[in-house]
DNA sequence: TTGAAAGCGCTAACAG
DNA sequence: CTGTTAGCGCTTTCAA
């Protein structure tokens, strides 16, 4: 490997102080500087093929150009979007992001955020799912920049950006209702997960608004947003409430899990029984039957977050807003129709 | 943000010399030290919080325990798994990666690589897509540690991993083949990417072996793995030969294409026309017809090329094979049938 | 407008 | 076994 060309090497080429180089290759200048002796620096330093070391840099300026993404799992297909949003306004700007997968596990949350602060990131983005990870609190009140995705972090200055799960869920709720079902049951995703508990409440609040007894509503947890668990909670559903119409689900897998569940005892969807989905994965549409979805702004979210993030890294931390709400659109397919004997 | 504890102030605070709290705290250390020395360091270290300056570190040891990772687009279903698989086997050796979308680019390759060496990367894994992408051989030639997934780089040493295409095709062809379809036509991929090339290169050669006429065969290239080009592409095949009764796709989301093709035309398959995918993309099982298609190890390709970076970093270059490949698995769904006038 | 010098935090060669 | 010293490549104050 060719030894990489230095400061130094310019300063000797060109007979002039490294610190002058240094000065010279700084694209927002502070101090003057001749013209000529500029040009004969930039000209030289393109010629040696020049790339300025940035761990020396870092090292001086403690700053490293370099932000931490922390996602549960990348190949849990809602989150290939959302890094490719960040990336999308990061990386113009110079910033490179190292990816980490918590895969939701609280211990290795705090040795993720530990390597991350080794490796002296300028912020982190941190897309939550866990209702309450203490380490990326602790991170952000001991002055390290923080945006969330997805969670809303109480009492802090921390910006979070949130699709508009309850608007989702109402939305679908809407559509259910409207076309006339009054036995809504809800396939409700882990309560430890910020979707999952947000759903959830959104639901309630939805049936409750339309005078709807919230005692008395059919809700069934899945223990992971899985298929499994939602063929197992949706045969929990029908146990509980055999007159169920419609399943408002807390995500797509669920939904997915549930139909097949239907399936297999001879249910139809939507003929016997409506289902919907939330998030609206690739490639749902091409799963019979289409199901009928709220879909998140996942790109743009990681935009927006980082976005964000550059706003506090470049010292305009005041111009970020708290809270930034998504919307959501619900999407309709095929997997919504009128109740049996309405 | 607390003052980051340094060695020197461990250095003070148990009145050694830093070079000696390097030493102490170094895990593989060289030099006898006192035990009680030692202890004493290591207690401090730990009481005080002490986190070792990996800028620091890099900038002296011209390591960065960090390595590349370029992919083409994160988005895309089959490369998520790829990432986890080399994280899988690097996070534990204490390396971070970064991860960049090259887009299949070239221009943007080249920038990417160079904002890779810039930030001082110990070695690269590319998975390559382009079968000819120049930067990364110069970079390797120019002694970065280079792993290349899905791309065998002629005339070099660099090591590749590559999943056993061929055998895939011929496993696909051969099923085919010995349900009794003699018109089979193959829906092929990019000729720029590496899988377009190969897996059209090994369909020409299982037609070869049964004594079919290469000239004769009805392949038609789509310009992108697509569903669009893949409905494109199949038209055109049965425009091409009327008489064809099996399509071997280079991956799935041609084969899916071609299968939404047929449904508008009125053939079923695969009652009317037989088809198979290549990939066994998530989800795939649950849109029907379930395709038959090739499963390829993804992860397991991921950590393989993760194992022979870490072994050329540690020095042990030499250990590792230039070539490895994995073999593939043919998953038999329903997307395949006996023909028609069989 | 430029040079000199210091130092970011760590490691490693060399003494002792 | 431990301290001294030098320096990785860069930025930034302070002088000139």
């Amino acid at each position: 490997m060719n030894k990489r060309i230095t400061l130094k090497d310019i300063a000797v080429a060109t007979g002039v102080h490294v610190s002058t180089v240094s000065r010279a290759l700084d694209p927002k200048r502070e101090t003057p500087l001749t013209d000529d002796v500029v040009l004969r620096i930039r000209e030289t330093a393109d010629r040696l093929g020049y790339r300025p070391n940035r761990i020396a840099s870092s090292l001086r300026t403690q700053k490293t150009m370099t932000i931490g993404v922390m996602i549960p799992d990348i190949t849990n297909m809602i989150f290939p979007p959302i890094v490719r949003g960040i990336e999308s306004v990061l990386e113009p700007l110079g910033y490179a992001s190292i990816i980490v997968n918590t895969d939701s596990q609280r211990g290795r949350e705090q040795r993720l955020v530990e390597i991350l602060q080794d490796r002296g990131v300028d912020g982190i983005i941190h897309t939550a799912v866990l209702l309450d990870d203490p380490t990326i609190v602790k991170a952000a009140e001991a002055g390290l920049p923080v945006v969330t995705l997805n969670r809303k972090i109480e009492g802090t200055r921390v910006p979070y950006i949130i699709n508009d799960e309850a608007a989702g869920i109402e939305a679908a709720f809407s559509l259910l209702h409207d076309k006339g079902h009054r036995h809504i049951a809800h396939l409700a995703g882990p309560r430890n997960l910020s979707t999952g508990q947000l759903r959830l409440d959104a639901f309630r609040a939805s049936a409750a608004i339309r005078g709807m007894n919230v005692e008395n509503l059919t809700i069934v947890e899945a223990a992971q947003f899985d298929e499994v668990d939602g063929r197992r909670a949706a045969e929990e559903i029908l146990i509980r409430d055999p007159g169920t119409t419609a399943i408002l689900c807390a995500n797509d897998r669920l939904a997915l899990g549930a139909i097949d569940h239907f399936r297999t005892v001879g249910l139809r969807c939507p003929e016997d029984i409506s289902v919907t989905g939330f998030n609206d994965m690739p490639f749902l549409n091409m799963i019979p039957p289409r199901l009928t979805t709220v879909r998140i702004q996942q790109f743009e979210a990681g935009a927006v977050a980082a976005r964000h993030m550059a706003s506090i890294l470049s010292g305009h931390g005041e111009d970020v807003p708290i809270e930034t709400i998504l919307p959501v659109l619900l999407i309709e397919r095929d997997s919504v129709a009128v109740p049996r004997q309405a």
